[in-house]
DNA sequence: TGTATCTAAATGACTGTTCAGTTATTTTTA
DNA sequence: TAAAAATAACTGAACAGTCATTTAGATACA
């Protein structure tokens, strides 16, 4: 709290006077960093006519583009290493955050499969495929990175795994 | 430190005469657990004859059922959680473990592709396409699992990666 | 414009707790 | 009865959260 008080250019004392505890900063956090994009990349999702394909690539996109690029990706790490100290921001983070991704995701699939561009995979398994390799890159960045002698290409990862993932959902018989 | 002393039936003091600090028994941890079976893998890896994708099959079920089975499976999250506090631990797993399974993967991908069996992706993505839903199970199994009103299917996820995977790297123009 | 007064915001020293690691003492074994 | 093993009380550091005191900004008035 010290730490955070000296980047925000306070003391700790004044964090108290915003936030309740130190739980509450992070719940706060996950509520503006991710929360909200959810929300509104879901209704752009579902607003949106072209192919389940398609929708899938721009969603995975944006997300390792975020991964990549934003400070924010350290939010996976802080929830992995403080599940066990704030139990209540774990039970937060798994229904305002991994709940809504994996419908969000969960709905591509499934329009996918109706549509006949996937192939009949049970929508809960490969929403997961989608997401591990995101939530790699992340713990990646965050975690072991720091040991790369010369940076490792996450992007050329994001764009291997759409390349694999794409001919491993595709529904062979029908035309991509 | 007092929790696992009371869990191995003796008191904090006791551990300190058979290890110098709690990073010591981490990294005995990750010796024991996961250091020699990766060693051990390795040599049947090498020397086994037939197809890169049985073998890859082979060691993604091994992991895969380790992850599911076994109380093991929290390392990856105590790595993840303690890397800020023990750097050394985190030093130690990223070249004791990650950096020899990610040979062992990576040598198995390589072949895949020399033989015609798989696309020609780069080895050093393709490997963690291969593990990231690996280690999503884990910490799915550590972390999340405890919201699930019902258990989520991790021996599905694998079957399911496992399919996925291998359509996604295959190369459609040889057979299989 | 300059000064007094009031209030909201910020501070930083303090508290209590947790916990890794130590060590003088006790217990067990040979 | 001596040596080895284990204990449990203790220490010091880290750190979330508190609170009496100080600072800064606004308002009123000369």
């Amino acid at each position: 709290m010290d730490d955070i008080a000296q980047r925000a250019g306070v003391t700790k004392g004044t964090i108290y006077l915003y936030f309740d505890s130190k739980e509450e900063v992070f719940k706060s956090l996950v509520r503006e960093s991710i929360g909200e994009t959810i929300a509104r990349v879901s209704e752009n999702a579902t607003a949106f006519q072209g192919s389940a394909r398609e929708l899938l690539v721009f969603v995975i996109r944006a997300i390792g583009g975020f991964l990549r690029t934003s400070d924010r990706v350290v939010l996976p790490k802080i929830i992995l290493a403080e599940a066990g100290n704030f139990p209540e921001l774990l039970r937060f983070y798994r229904f305002e955050v991994v709940e809504k991704g994996i419908a969000l995701l969960s709905s591509i699939i499934a329009r996918g499969i109706e549509q006949g561009e996937f192939r009949r995979i049970a929508p809960e398994h490969a929403v997961r495929l989608c997401i591990a390799p995101l939530l790699f890159a992340a713990l990646w960045r965050t975690t072991f990175a720091q040991f790369d002698p010369e940076p490792y290409d996450l992007a050329g990862l994001v764009d291997a795994h759409i390349d694999v993932l794409l001919r491993g959902l595709a529904d062979g018989n029908r035309p991509t």
